[in-house]
DNA sequence: GTGTGATAGTTTGATATCAAACTAAATATA
DNA sequence: TATATTTAGTTTGATATCAAACTATCACAC
């Protein structure tokens, strides 16, 4: 069965977890939002202010993904954007009051992914599983 | 560091293994296709003749995308459809000469692609790899 | 047989995504 | 100082993707 391969396991699990989390915010009331959109909220929580390269850089996407995730989320009421006053090129990202009440959800949300992700997963195991793919991800 | 975390791992690995896989394809003149296109042609290549269905099933997207996709290798001149006598309903994907002509493509790119995700895991990691992946791809 | 429901695909509208071209601003070089 | 280069971000055009609505066909019940 080609489904054994570690390669297209590795697709699905990426594919389930996204459902999951995208399931679990919509039923928590956080709707219209994709997992990126999440990265940037999520990331948005401990960093408190963000230009968009250094957004694109954390959720590996490109600028102008960029542009157009960080404008929904404004269109969201949930960021907003400033320009740098020194040098204008750079726009800050913030979270609005709106956006940091998302913080709770969020929190629970990651909670139960882990938790359905690492089921019946032993603490060897967790870690055996996160020391290979440290290095298949140096392989590229 | 959350770079660590063995789902943002599973994340990047995939999108790493993507990109390689494009890049390779490419470079051995086969342009203009995402992976998605390569999932049903490699299909097409052992299965020698799907349905839509059976195709939307294989490769994990939603008919209507698969419309689209085989649309599009249609245009390319890979793969023909033809619609079954009896019922009408069905239609048959098949690879045209030009498709199969891109086996040796794939073989090569594959085992391109599986020597860098492998190099330096030893054949038990392998092992205990698949194992974990499997437990996990359970667990959704 | 006629009508109801199931099944296979397509169409439509929306969104995420990228790459390339572009704008604007800052920095370096001459 | 003026010009060239780099940098940050946006715009534009194209594609993959999905869900929902739709079309066409088949199967089954009456």
């Amino acid at each position: 069965m080609e489904t054994r391969d570690a390669i297209s396991l590795i697709s699905k699990i990426r594919e389930k977890v996204n459902r999951f989390i995208v399931q679990e915010m919509a039923k928590q009331g956080v709707d219209g939002i994709a997992t990126s959109h999440g990265d940037i909220l999520y990331a948005l929580l401990s960093k408190h202010r963000l230009t968009m390269a250094e957004i694109s850089a954390h959720i590996h996407k490109d600028k102008s993904t960029v542009t157009a995730l960080v404008d929904k989320l404004v269109r969201l009421g949930l960021v907003k954007k400033e320009r740098d006053q020194e040098d204008t090129r750079y726009v800050y990202v913030t979270l609005t009051g709106k956006g940091k009440a998302l913080e709770p959800v969020f929190e629970s949300v990651s909670s139960a992914m882990l938790k359905q992700f690492y089921r019946d997963i032993t603490e060897e195991e967790q870690t055996i599983l996160l020391a290979i793919l440290i290095k298949i991800n140096h392989n590229f």
